[in-house]
RNA sequence: GGCCCGUUCGUCUAUCGGUUAGGACACCAGGUUUUCAACCUGGGAAGAGGGGUUCGACUCCCCUACGGGCUGCCA
């Protein structure tokens, strides 16, 4: 198949927030997508009236952006498409794929009853599947599928490898409601046929329901995508991913302030890999990224390793785009934005802050002495490193610095001669510098902090904390 | 209950019949150090259990156990 002939999507309901494991099967359909040339495609499944939310679409859309996953054109409503669907059961119907049942919901409730209590089959055989047409009452009905009894069928999944199922286990599903709705089942199929999908790659929990869609590609003789149905993410201890998890929600980790990149980097991993590779770009991830990769077995959701892998992102982040992320991080969690004079600093320190962080709020706490201004508040900590010995120590310093060239070697060696003459170790000036540089106890190398701020700025500081 | 899928270090995984079963994260010990982060060295750590097939199984087959999914006029 040409690459430009791949088409995925990803087709959420909007029944809630955009989850990690809905985030992931976005992530592989996207990056499947962008490796190829191809297109991918949102489509909102938004039939279930009662369960869907305008606001969780919105949501959804809003952590797809900040993922970096962008859709080619507009999303697909599927509840839009209700009479598209509708028309596809009457040509089932029309075809003899598909029959009139009037059975009601609680007959098909007791039959259901009974079956469990025999401990028989639950599929429910419609006696309605070969009464003809002159036969039928005048009464609500559902269109079923005549799905096959006999025999079995074997559906080639990318990551599955051949699945079996017997047709006996195959039930005459509903198509369209009595109320003359489309059930999801048909909508999905339609929707992928008439959207061109290529290549459904989405959760294992979709597997059985294959092969009831597979009859419908059968019954419209449509051909039927590449699938890919891969394993579920779950919780630290092997669980399904829940709420007692914590969080899981893309938009929960936008907002503890994780790199988009990062993310990424490490979803694309979890179930998926290139031999050892574990850190790489965007442009690795689609180069290399492809259904053969994927694992078939549940992967649980490490902070620790999205960490690590955030961190090293950052590090190798590019200036210019971490400031622009460092601002987006503020805006979505309703922080004040940040004053030029502060984006202007945050700039010039941002090669000694993202190597020694591992998210964004990091990055803010120890860049925060470029954000703060005259007279610097020490926090409690800090403040304790200004002892009066310590004052003295900087009040000692600080005419030295006067007229000194202002560069790293200059400045170490003062430093290193000025800790000589007093028998002390550097670590002993390194603590009260930092704190009257920072006003705080973590931060970058005190003599990064003094390059970034300038010689006039560094003296400053440190007369007013000598005093 | 029936059917389908899965099971390698704590975690993510490599291996596609022959390896001392490798890497990464995490952890532990030591080193470096100016806080944090990082870095360096070393360490412990795995094929769910049982049968086969084979000269040889983590790898192929069967059974069991465990986990998950489907079995709706939900998606």
């Amino acid at each position: 198949m040409p690459a430009t002939d791949v088409v995925t999507r990803f087709a959420p309901s909007p029944t809630g927030a955009l989850h990690i494991g809905g985030a992931r099967t976005a992530l592989f359909n996207w990056l499947y997508a962008r490796g190829r040339g191809g297109k991918f495609l949102l489509r909102i499944e938004d039939t279930d009236r009662a369960r869907s939310d305008p606001a969780n679409t919105q949501a959804i859309l809003d952590g797809l952006t900040w993922l970096g996953l962008d859709w080619d054109g507009e999303p697909t409503s599927q509840f839009a498409r209700m009479d598209r669907h509708a028309d596809v059961a009457r040509a089932m119907l029309a075809a003899g794929t598909a029959y009139k049942c009037f059975a009601t919901q609680d007959e098909i409730a007791a039959f259901r009853e009974q079956a469990r209590a025999d401990k028989a089959s639950t599929l429910y055989r419609s006696p309605w599947r070969d009464v003809p047409a002159d036969q039928h009452p005048d009464s609500p009905y559902v269109i079923r599928i005549k799905a096959p009894r006999d025999g079995q069928t074997t559906l080639h999944d990318a990551v599955q490898g051949d699945v079996t199922l017997s047709n006996d286990q195959l039930d005459d599903m509903v198509l369209l409601r009595s109320d003359g709705t489309p059930v999801y089942m048909l909508a999905v199929v339609v929707d992928d046929h008439d959207m061109g999908v290529s290549h459904v790659i989405r959760g294992d929990d979709h597997l059985t329901n294959a092969f009831r869609q597979n009859l419908i590609y059968l019954a419209m003789g449509w051909p039927a995508p590449v699938l890919a149905h891969i394993p579920l993410i779950f919780g630290p201890d092997g669980k399904k991913l829940s709420k007692r998890h914590g969080a899981t929600a893309a938009a929960d980790y936008q907002a503890m302030g994780y790199p988009a990149a990062g993310m990424r980097n490490y979803l694309t991993r979890l179930g998926w890999s290139h031999g050892d590779d574990e850190f790489f770009s965007d442009a690795q991830a689609c180069d290399w990224f492809d259904l053969s990769g994927i694992g078939k077995s549940p992967a649980r959701f490490d902070v620790k390793k999205l960490e690590n892998l955030c961190g090293q992102h950052i590090a190798v982040a590019d200036n210019a785009a971490l400031l622009h992320e460092i601002a987006a991080f503020l805006a979505a969690t309703g922080a004040p934005p940040m004053t030029l004079g502060q984006s202007e600093g945050l700039l010039r320190a941002m090669n000694s802050l993202k190597e020694r962080a591992k998210i964004i709020p990091e990055l803010l706490e120890k860049g925060h002495f470029v954000l703060t201004t005259r007279p610097i508040q020490a926090d409690e900590k800090a403040a304790a490193q200004l002892t009066a010995e310590a004052r003295s120590l900087l009040s000692e310093l600080t005419p030295q610095l006067q007229n000194v060239s202002w560069n790293r070697d200059t400045i170490e060696a003062l430093t290193t001669t000025f800790c000589a003459a007093r028998a002390i170790k550097f670590g002993q000036l390194a603590g009260p510098l930092r704190a009257a540089l920072a006003g705080r106890t973590v931060s970058p190398s005190v003599f990064d902090m003094m390059l970034v701020i300038g010689q006039d700025e560094t003296i400053a500081r440190l007369t007013d904390a000598s005093a």
